[in-house]
DNA sequence: ATTTTTTTATTGAACGTTCAATCAATAAAA
DNA sequence: TTTTATTGATTGAACGTTCAATAAAAAAAT
């Protein structure tokens, strides 16, 4: 089978095996084994892609984190409103879309969330991240009201999204991302709601 | 050594370690030798009080999720006041007391909580304390508000004490309880704007 | 076109390490 | 002397990594 060219395409094989056994045993009982069987290697390959078990733990983090912020950047990309509701509103959406909320993703992330607080070079990345979501929150608050309100309406939204993402994840039925995405954006609607204009409609309590 | 009575000792004293070696080096690296030196004992006397491994791990669990439902009624059981506003503030008093939020605690709880995703007795104990949380608050916003409201009311407040706890857990400087407090008792008035009369002095953005 | 050589990719058994559990031995109290 | 509590060396299983062997493709030579 050996043809030229392997590495790029063994190492998202690995990578999207890796996700798959967390998903099915949880990260304590991943052995390289059980990700070379499910990406249909043998497990000496993960030591030649990745340098061992580790590397190939931290590129799968790496990727997730990746894809959140892809997912954040492509809807602000395409915004036609400049407004921070509108910034907002698209930063709650691409938290709630992770490539897939569902499935192996939701799970390998909370995985290694908490796998983070004990390895430094995890811990590093989810910071970043963590800093990423707060920071942009905060800049487009701080558009509509003082700055200390702001940047409590920063955490509280950031506690929000991440209690929400937490909840799903661990609920027996998964995460229900229409729900999360509604009550998040209601919150949203909560903060904004002695500074700015409503969106389109008042929010009815429907 | 051996006097009689020792096992509810020995079984504090290995809970309490568990505990600190978790919050040391995680739970993934947490072995019964740590363990057992972290209560100056030896490794063999966990299986004999706890039948092995997993037997003291849930068992920590349980001391965890006991001290949280204890802190929680024992605010509500000496409130002087019987309004939802009251109850509700006792609850995300107690979810930020926590024993101490800081601390060993602190972090053996999320790393149970990640575990629990594949470890059908933690799943368990994690589902019964969530959903006592939901319940809690879903009752007492239903004392206020329309029935489908007081769901997404108690959906939110529930997630943003989670979330804050989360964001507390894994930020190298730890909870600010002080703060997380604060946000979700300034989400908790805003939920209830609509609704009832405010608690003390009107919220004025401070 | 066919054969030979070189390169690249992959395997999987062997090795050394780590860990939880066991249990016979021990020691202190009753 | 009996009971209770505790020890810690031992055992067996599981794991990640390594590396010599292998096999297929690509390149070179015929």
């Amino acid at each position: 089978m050996p043809k030229v060219g392997m590495e790029p395409i063994r190492r998202q094989q690995l990578i999207n095996a890796t996700m798959a056994a967390i998903d099915e045993v949880g990260l304590a009982e991943t052995t390289v084994m059980r990700i070379a069987r499910h990406a249909g290697v043998s497990a000496g390959i993960i030591s030649h892609y990745f340098g061992g078990k580790d590397g190939l733990l931290e590129a799968t983090m790496r990727q997730i984190l990746t894809d959140l912020t892809d997912a954040v950047a492509i809807r602000r990309r395409t915004l036609d409103d400049d407004s921070p509701r509108a910034h907002i509103g698209a930063i709650i959406e691409g938290n709630f879309d992770r490539t897939q909320v569902t499935g192996p993703a939701a799970k390998t992330w909370l995985a290694f969330w908490a796998s983070s607080m004990h390895k430094p070079m995890l811990q590093r990345l989810q910071n970043v991240n963590d800093r990423r979501l707060y920071t942009n929150l905060c800049h487009q608050f701080k558009r509509v009201m003082p700055h200390s309100e702001a940047r409590n309406a920063a955490r509280g939204l950031a506690a929000m999204i991440d209690g929400l993402w937490l909840r799903g994840a661990l609920s027996p039925e998964g995460l229900n991302a229409e729900e999360a995405r509604f009550l998040a954006h209601t919150y949203l609607e909560q903060l904004l709601a002695n500074y700015d204009a409503p969106a389109s409609a008042p929010n009815t309590h429907s």
